[in-house]
DNA sequence: CCATCTTTGTGCACGCGTTCACAAAGACAT
DNA sequence: ATGTCTTTGTGAACGCGTGCACAAAGATGG
């Protein structure tokens, strides 16, 4: 998923929580699935294992909406997904533009679930001489030149950020100046953005790190006995193998920056200096 | 963001919020930025801007970590950078597959995030026996019925799905029967895993689809009253009972979507029709 | 028309995450 | 040393999200 919003503090609009809005384009899949096989009705407990998650949760996320379901029953298929969809504002068309046509941009045009859900792709921006008017996905690449202009023709709103990181908050300044109000942004930088426009974050490195700690902790738990080792969490929290020659963590001393001197080097550990790499 | 992760009801490993845990890649980065310019130490204030956080957030998931700052002064960068890459599991390298070379596969096999954090491209793996052999990102690209071979041989403990969505399962128990426990998802389908084997999700149609919900309440604030419907709904809270036997109250709008182009034989994500496994 | 069975919709309690606000800790100047 | 100033670390309050458990609503059968 994309990590987190920016702004707009409490966005429960008249009714619909947060995370509710975020497990809507869930069960919409899933129902979109059973109307494609022609399931008349669905069960709440049915749904709910199809989209994962609980089948409570689903009730009250769509208690939200209204009371869409038949007691005894379930739920309407074809119904819901109107609603569903509705609610989403899916029942009209979203130009999009995708800015950055490198791999990821190319990726991202070729994706079919944009076309299916009323996104349309508008124009493909990147700022390349040498790729303007090469197509991709269909679509001529369009210079960055023409920016303003094609988010004013198409009367675009949403933007797609996919270019690297350096460019993006500029990318995303021109954006909201031509009129650009919802960014999606898939470089790996924070945006800032004035009140009113929303960026949601995609960031494939912050996944895998993600998965690397619990992956960590799950290599760790094997070794050592998990419970009650409180006190130690001060002091050492890491890996059994890497623990022995790490430099107290809890002094407080170290006045001096030791940099990449004590800290940097990390003995047992051997494989990877601990010293990231840009 | 990848939206939620499966399984692992109280994912805290006796003591690390996984609110903070997905917080870290955040900070590490904006520390990385700081290292590279040479700056000593930062400020919670400082550090917290630059992570796009509030400052009290940031001070109280470092005090998960420990004690690592100087008061009247702040953090040591590269102490910090070193303390967050150990915590996360980043001083190691991890071995990763990607599954699903196609535009997307390759997108990821050429990030440049992976490489640099930790993290190595220990094989591209395709169904597609055209693909077999073929470089990307400098990889040959072999078939999966080496998959397993693949797993073993590297150690690999962290798998990446971007399949098409009907082989998204599939894959999936070959990666875990051979010993993956943790895998980015990036096909539209919820997988389904033991205990033990984490899962996050990265759908880009889900991300448009947020960014949807919110531009059209935006648009609807500046008008009138959009909610109150309550004619429509009025009126449709007493169809379900016809719902039954007749094709349903459908909106006018889109019964079938219809938009531009396709629609006529893809699925509704592009990829292939999602076949949910009742 | 009544009884029974299924499934929704929701009141309630609990736990996690966020934020505020402040005392404690250290740096620095005198 | 002592005082002042800066910044951390955290106790406590609050709000949101989740899940349980059950009453209400409707279908279904006799």
């Amino acid at each position: 998923m994309a990590t987190g919003r920016t702004h707009r503090p409490a966005t429960r609009s008249r009714g619909i929580p947060e995370a509710t809005v975020a497990r809507l384009p869930l069960y919409l899949r899933a129902l979109t699935a059973l109307s494609e096989r022609s399931v008349p009705t669905v069960s709440s407990e049915e749904l709910a294992a199809a989209a994962g998650v609980n089948s409570a949760k689903l009730r009250k996320d769509f208690s939200y909406l209204g009371s869409y379901g038949t007691r005894g029953v379930g739920y309407d298929v074809e119904y819901l997904v109107y609603q569903i969809s509705r609610e989403l504002g899916l029942t009209q068309d979203w130009p999009v533009v995708i800015v950055g046509i490198g791999n990821l941009g190319a990726a991202l045009a070729n994706y079919g679930g944009f076309a299916s859900r009323g996104f349309r792709v508008a124009a493909l921006i990147d700022a390349d001489p040498a790729m303007t008017g090469k197509p991709v996905a269909g679509i001529a690449v369009q210079h960055t030149d023409e920016l303003e202009k094609i988010i004013t023709d198409n009367g675009v709103s949403i933007g797609v950020i996919a270019t690297p990181a350096g460019a993006a908050q500029q990318v995303c300044d021109r954006l909201v100046a031509a009129g650009v109000t919802s960014i999606l942004n898939f470089a790996p930088t924070v945006l800032s953005v004035p009140d009113g426009v929303d960026v949601r974050k995609v960031d494939l490195s912050i996944e895998l790190q993600i998965l690397a700690f619990h992956e960590q902790r799950k290599a760790g738990e094997e070794t050592v006995a998990p419970d009650e080792v409180a006190s130690a969490q001060a002091a050492a929290q890491d890996t059994p193998g890497a623990a022995a020659a790490a430099p107290a963590p809890l002094a407080p001393h170290r006045a001096a920056p030791a940099a990449g001197t004590d800290n940097g080097r990390q003995g047992p550990d051997g494989d990877v200096p601990a010293v990231m790499p840009a």
